[in-house]
DNA sequence: CGGGAAGTTGAAGAGCGTCAAAAGTAGTGG
DNA sequence: CCACTACTTTTGACGCTCTTCAACTTCCCG
């Protein structure tokens, strides 16, 4: 997986424990942060800074590995300032939905009762702040802007919610792939990179599990477009949209 | 539809008209709310809910009517006091997604843009609280109690968001059904009423829209399970659950 | 290189959708 | 009060999309 070659990330090893006590945030902390103006950590300035700067722990996972797991005690919230992580919810029998992927700026570990209502995974070797829920609404009171922001955050969290209803509940094999691609594209736009090659840094499986298909229909689809033109398979799991106005009719089930 | 026998809220007959511009609310107002303890308005004191009293307006819709459309500027956040509505997301050919369903004490029109994300309908007669969204955001300044509640029910929406994407994503219509009912019986006993007869305000197709299904798919299942004897199905549009484990089980999927 | 996982392709089958018609329910007016 | 109409719900027959099971191919990483 070139595009998501991290690997200065997982040299710190594997051996990276599961209760995930990294170093404290060392040398340049929030200041520095370059994805800040995408988190909740927008509104607050420099002197203000220096007090999340307080409570934040500096963490970083290797592909592959657990975040926390559904159920668990919610004792933190991170936000995602590296690399790319998903979050899935099981059935007693293994059926599983992935209900989002994260990228750089989201955040995730919200939970209205005490322990998480999903599981978190790193797809690939991944950067993340981590915030004690204390300590984070101890901060929230001081600095309202920061809560507000964080509801709005959640609004918009709850509005990508709905749309992906609406695939899941509505939307066709074909639907659904085009819009999963058009997603990553607007995302990896707004956190300041191209449009266009989408890179893909989750498995066939997992990209299955988010859209509610299989594997096989997954792969069949993608060959479908790549067939029709609409895309082309590049190396290294990235993805070419030939006409995003296109992809974009096709998702909303105004297929040419 | 006896069980929504809210005829008196119709008595205002069906001549309102689209903009809503109902009177303000009258003599007793945010005090004497019955369903204050599952609103935004729960954190706040009796001097407090004075301020609320002052900028919120009391509407009341028919059954059927839409209270707004997807697209239209969102200028008001409302909170519902009695009665049963539907928001749903339409794709240009017509399918539609129901992302949900309203009661007393859920709040609606939350936008973290511009416009509303989705379009709300009202089932029966319903009742509401709006607020125009400045002088609710001016509240919000005032009492970070109530954003900080504002936060929480967000959280939760999101929660059973997600819920709901493992329900669309990943289970059999069987499972989805059992899933619903259980549910709107939670629902009923967290607003105070009983679990059991289960009221069902929606038609099949909703309930299809709502569980990404057709209504022949649904009204398949629910005689399945009716003979089955894990439900049975009463006048007025009402469930009666034989034994609320038996279905949770066949919800997640560990069917009997 | 070589072994194992991930991805692709094929054939057959199941679950749910589509189309069609019957049965039930509600509202209206004589 | 009952008949008439219109709509919703239920039931049936059939078909299609997506799943399942299986084999083959490609891609990595040691």
């Amino acid at each position: 997986m070139s595009a998501f070659d991290v690997s200065r990330i997982h040299d710190l090893g594997a051996a990276i424990p599961r209760d995930l006590n990294a170093r404290t945030s060392s040398g340049a902390p929030c200041g520095a942060c370059p994805v800040r103006g995408l988190t909740f950590c927008a509104p607050l300035e420099e002197r203000e800074l220096a007090e999340v700067a307080r409570i934040v722990k500096h963490l970083t996972i290797p592909a592959g590995q657990p975040l926390f797991d559904e159920g668990e005690p919610a004792r933190h919230v991170f936000s995602v300032t590296e690399g790319a992580m998903k979050v899935y919810k099981l059935l007693p029998d293994g059926r599983r939905q992935v209900t989002g992927f994260l990228f750089s700026g989201d955040f995730l570990g919200l939970a209205h009762n005490e322990s998480y209502a999903y599981s978190a995974e790193a797809m690939v070797g991944t950067s993340l702040c981590r915030f004690g829920r204390s300590e984070l609404e101890g901060l929230l009171e001081r600095f309202p802007q920061m809560e507000r922001r964080l509801l709005h955050m959640a609004s918009h969290e709850l509005a990508v919610a709905q749309d992906q209803m609406l695939l899941l509940g509505r939307k066709t094999a074909k639907e659904k792939i085009a819009s999963f691609l058009l997603m990553l594209s607007r995302r990896q736009e707004l956190r300041g990179q191209s449009a266009n090659p989408i890179a893909l840094p989750m498995s066939r499986t997992d990209i299955g599990d988010y859209l509610g298909l299989t594997t096989e229909t997954v792969s069949r689809t993608f060959t479908q477009l790549k067939t029709a033109g609409e895309i082309a398979l590049l190396s290294g799991n990235r993805v070419e949209v030939a006409d995003s106005g296109g992809l974009a009719r096709l998702a909303e089930g105004e297929g040419l």
